[in-house]
DNA sequence: GATCGGTTTGCAATCGATTGCAATAGTAAA
DNA sequence: TTTACTATTGCAATCGATTGCAAACCGATC
């Protein structure tokens, strides 16, 4: 089974009595060669063990089949580790990946170069760059896309853009969130997160839309910028009770970290969810369910979010246009919001 | 800055006026050159953008300086994508491969052929394997160790294995787990997990153990084994409950998933944590800490275990001799459980 | 038997970096 | 000015697979 000298294309060629481009061709049953050749250089192939060495082929051909997904933390926070939802748009990646032919070489941005389109394209480590997360700034991006780099981003659809961005409908995504928690008759809702990130932003427009065209008036200093930790979210949840008491009665979270430790904070206080204060969370991560009370949330599909930002790599790939697309979200109800009013 | 036309060592070579052999040498510093060479080179490269070819590097070196990462699932369930815990070992993974010059290649079992070591080292797409989980069955992991694979796995260290295992000392674990529930006057505990599998078994084995040194006889009828998903959990606590009530006054867990579930379960039956039923988890994810109450569990040091990993298996590459091993593991109290007596 | 069109196969160059060994430059001693 | 070394540099082979183009083969037709 283990054969030491190591086993090359020559020697299975000679093995079959062929030259090396023709098993080369077999291998790949490419039609020029002759069905009986293909079959006898194949099953010589699997009997002796040979897979082809992916360094040498890469080398001829210019092609890795390789894509590079970069988790794009937002500072140093622990976001990227902690964040279920991040995690499982890779492992999704990642199947969606194999199923196109691709390797995922996973990386995050402390760790890569500054120069991804250099460290990961020019010297040939990678096909194309998927970002998961646009960070603050969209710099690294901006200077990769610009070096003709192929790649997609994880973030806000709407941000202009010379690469496809894809994301849910994060305005609409704050719109459901807000409006649900005033049809459950919620007058003063905090908004949790920082609207100064390109998704959350539009997560707050689609708040302030909601609250306006119900007829409430968006008070700046029920929105609370904060990272997205559960930690802060807890730390913020106090804060505020501590100094203006239970001033009110609903929360929309950026994410379902921020509405776990918000929930955590209240439930320590002891008031009560739905019926003193609502919640609602976003990305319907594991966890949001198995809460007590269980979590309201935005769900945003990631098996789809990874089929279109793979999908939308592949036709860079083969040159054709592209262009940033939503991907299907919709309100998870749960034990966390009043049904009613 | 983008320059269309590739740029290769050559290239670089030519502009500095010397050869590519220097050249190559001149960029990872070798002494051979002499300094003011050296340093021209370097600039050129830098000002030029050059980086070297990975491919071409790889197949004339043989070393790819990447390390393939096996997230090995057990069965179909959900457990890999949605377990932090394995998360988080991933991304403690890439930090540590990354600082020691290696790459992440992610894989996990579905999708990687059957013969890891064909398709991963034969084909020279990685140096060596890291197999999260040992899965059901070693079938896989021995058969690529006895390919003479690089390889390491995070599972159960005491497991007899020609490959080193690295992995929390489960025994004492499920030691201490259900110590601290004794000592916290539980008398009939429950072990929630399948002790089928490999790190399991040894859980269940320091559980019986506790029972048996302070006087308590383990009832099989107690141990529950059940699938590695909250829902599991969940859905096991209340048949129980609904077979037998409460007949039970303690749970151990073997993750903080199932905890998770677990706890679920209980409080929509309005059974109260701590004072009716106690609760201890394990692996410590973020979440423990922001349930309500928060879990106590067992914590396993995540990064310690990514650093040893990664340098048993660079040990491998030098041909130094390699071992099983284990990783510190502490029990964190908090609320899911009595303080004492 | 020569010719022709279509099948199959092989030759040899190529991808870009690395490295053992030979060659040259440089310096100090004779 | 040689000689003897040492410090630097360059030559050319090599890693293994792929592929454009030319060559060989095959059967059929004239």
């Amino acid at each position: 089974m283990k054969s030491d000298a190591k086993f090359t294309l020559a020697d299975l060629a000679q093995l079959a009595g062929v030259s090396t481009s023709t098993a080369s061709r077999a291998l790949k049953n490419n039609p020029l060669i002759k069905q009986a050749t293909r079959e006898k250089v194949q099953s010589l192939a699997r009997e002796h063990n040979y897979s082809v060495n992916a360094a040498a082929s890469r080398l001829r051909t210019q092609k890795t089949n390789v894509i590079a997904v970069i988790l794009n933390l937002i500072d140093d926070t622990e976001q990227s580790i902690s964040d279920p939802f991040l995690l499982k748009i890779v492992a999704e990646l990642n199947k969606a990946l194999n199923a196109a032919g691709y390797e995922l070489l996973l990386s995050n941005s402390f760790m890569a170069s500054d120069d991804w389109a250099n460290y990961f394209i020019t010297s040939q480590r990678a096909d194309g760059l998927i970002v998961v997360g646009q960070g603050k700034s969209n710099e690294k991006i901006d200077k990769a896309a610009a070096a003709g780099v192929p790649l997609v981003v994880w973030g806000e659809p709407t941000t202009p853009s010379s690469y496809p961005i894809i994301g849910g409908n994060n305005r609409r995504g704050g719109y459901l969130a807000t409006t649900h928690l005033i049809e459950g008759g919620c007058k003063h809702i905090l908004f949790l997160g920082d609207p100064d990130h390109a998704e959350m932003t539009e997560r707050h427009a689609g708040y302030e839309q909601a609250l306006r065209e119900h007829g409430l008036t968006p008070d700046p200093a029920l929105t609370k910028p904060i990272d997205i930790t559960s930690k802060a979210a807890y730390d913020c949840i106090n804060d505020t009770v501590r100094q203006h008491g239970l001033n009110f009665d609903g929360i929309v979270c950026i994410s379902d970290m921020l509405a776990l430790g918000a929930l955590k904070a209240l439930k320590e206080r002891y008031v009560n969810i739905p019926a003193d204060v609502s919640i609602v969370g976003y990305d319907d991560i594991t966890l949001a369910e198995l809460m007590h009370p269980s979590i309201t949330t935005i769900r945003q599909d990631t098996q789809q979010a990874a089929q279109k930002m793979v999908s939308q790599l592949l036709k860079q790939f083969e040159g054709q246009p592209t262009g940033s697309d939503t991907v299907d979200i919709s309100l998870q109800v749960r034990r966390s919001t009043r049904a009613e009013n």
